[in-house]
DNA sequence: CGAAGGGTTGATCAATTTCAATCGCGGTGG
DNA sequence: CCACCGCGATTGAAATTGATCAACCCTTCG
């Protein structure tokens, strides 16, 4: 029975038994963190390589001001830190958000693993590029998107990365995040997500209530998010 | 006389002199874009790896609304688009901010380098990191900064960018950035930007007229930005 | 039961957008 | 050589979005 990280690494390229043993044998040893609790902070060294097993992580960034900017959520079969190794001290900490299972990967190790194994490395790499095509769609919603058009927008690729892992029922789908994080998120206030969200319930696009989301009209949800389903999604060539 | 994008690679990684010679040969084959002309366009099926000689270009997007977002300046060493191989199909467009002098590697021939030259693969996967955190900034900028801090930011990002590349003289450096596209990198209207870059020379932090730009008091416009420096610095174990 | 942490709502305030007009400069065709 | 264009820069005034401040409610949990 392999893990979420397994998973997620054999739909992004073909793995042989050989290679889904190895990396199964290497995340099996699971430690736990609580809601908002720090997995990294700010400043630590780089230590081994991260991966959620289950539950849901952001990394963030606190500013002088005191105001939080999260740059990113992580949820079960995503690596935290595949590319930080290089990094001196950590320019941004990870928090759990959920309750969260982490498995850790010494570098070395990591390093010793794709060396051996290239279909894993390729996989690793693919996770990357994903990661990277979620953060420039993440700039652009905070540079020209309206508030509700970030929510939705968000919705719907959280909702697209919930189904990839199998955790959507229908329309419907668990969202751990309170409003005060989503605030943090989409660069808004709680105060005005809550109005977003209102807005978006009397619209009839969707409803998020204690944890749980429905996409009431998928269709119109997309149309205000202006989202392009194809960038999480048909535009990969093999994989997801 | 090694060219912008092997002085780069060199900065990141130790490389042999087989190492340079490789690199050399490989970009030996320049092409030229004009200002405003594509170099990508949104839709393309992604080509050979496209690597900035000479010039500025911009990686963007433009909504349906018609309003564009720029997620990233290239200039003189950078690779445009180092982990889009996989991608079906561009989801967003490249194209030259001033005259540019690109150079092209085919895909197989990357592949064939970065196997036979760890050097240079770790080079490459060094920028991608640099990338990354140029990235995570945009995004805590987008969020949670006002538009007089963004600029001051995003200018201190470009000083020690082209400063790193031995483009500065002193507290100058040529920016070749019309208003315009600061709007469009920042996430905001030309007017404001115009507001916003009066209120820094009044201030007495920085002025730019004409493509050039001059930090009248670095402490100060640090101070503004909120900047830190290190993300792009310090942090680096090795490099830079 | 009391406290804490969300969530909800109203009223007011501030930053930024939008609209509109003017200016300046480099390039171009007559 | 000069008038004309087009694009970017600049400025003012009005409109709008989202932030801030301040309550109050509700649920959970010890």
């Amino acid at each position: 029975m392999p893990n979420r990280f397994v998973k997620k690494m054999s739909r992004l390229a073909q793995l042989s038994t050989d290679d889904v043993a190895t990396l199964t044998i290497a995340t099996a040893n699971p430690s736990n963190f609580g809601p908002r609790e720090d997995i990294i902070r700010e400043g630590d060294e780089p230590g081994p390589l991260l991966v959620i097993i289950e539950g849901w992580a952001c990394r963030y960034k606190i500013l002088p001001n005191g105001s939080r900017q999260i740059m990113a959520f992580m949820m079960p079969g995503d690596a935290c830190d595949l590319h930080v190794s290089l990094l001196a001290e950590m320019d941004h900490g990870i928090q759990a958000v959920t309750a969260v299972t982490v498995a850790s990967i010494a570098r070395p190790d990591v390093q010793r693993i794709m060396d051996a194994h290239p279909s894993i490395s390729r996989a690793m790499y693919t996770a990357q590029l994903i990661d990277a095509g979620i953060m420039r769609a993440w700039i652009v919603s905070m540079g020209r998107r309206s508030a509700v058009q970030r929510v939705a927008h968000l919705i719907c690729e959280l909702y697209l990365r919930a189904r990839n892992i199998g955790l959507t029922a229908g329309d419907r789908f668990l969202l751990p995040l309170s409003q005060i994080v989503l605030a943090d998120a989409l660069g808004t206030t709680p105060v005005h997500i809550n109005r977003v969200l209102k807005q978006l319930r009397l619209a009839g696009a969707m409803t998020l209530q204690r944890g749980s989301l429905t996409i009431e009209d998928p269709v119109k949800l997309i149309k205000i998010a202006g989202f392009d389903e194809n960038y999480l999604h048909r535009r990969l060539r093999n994989v997801m």
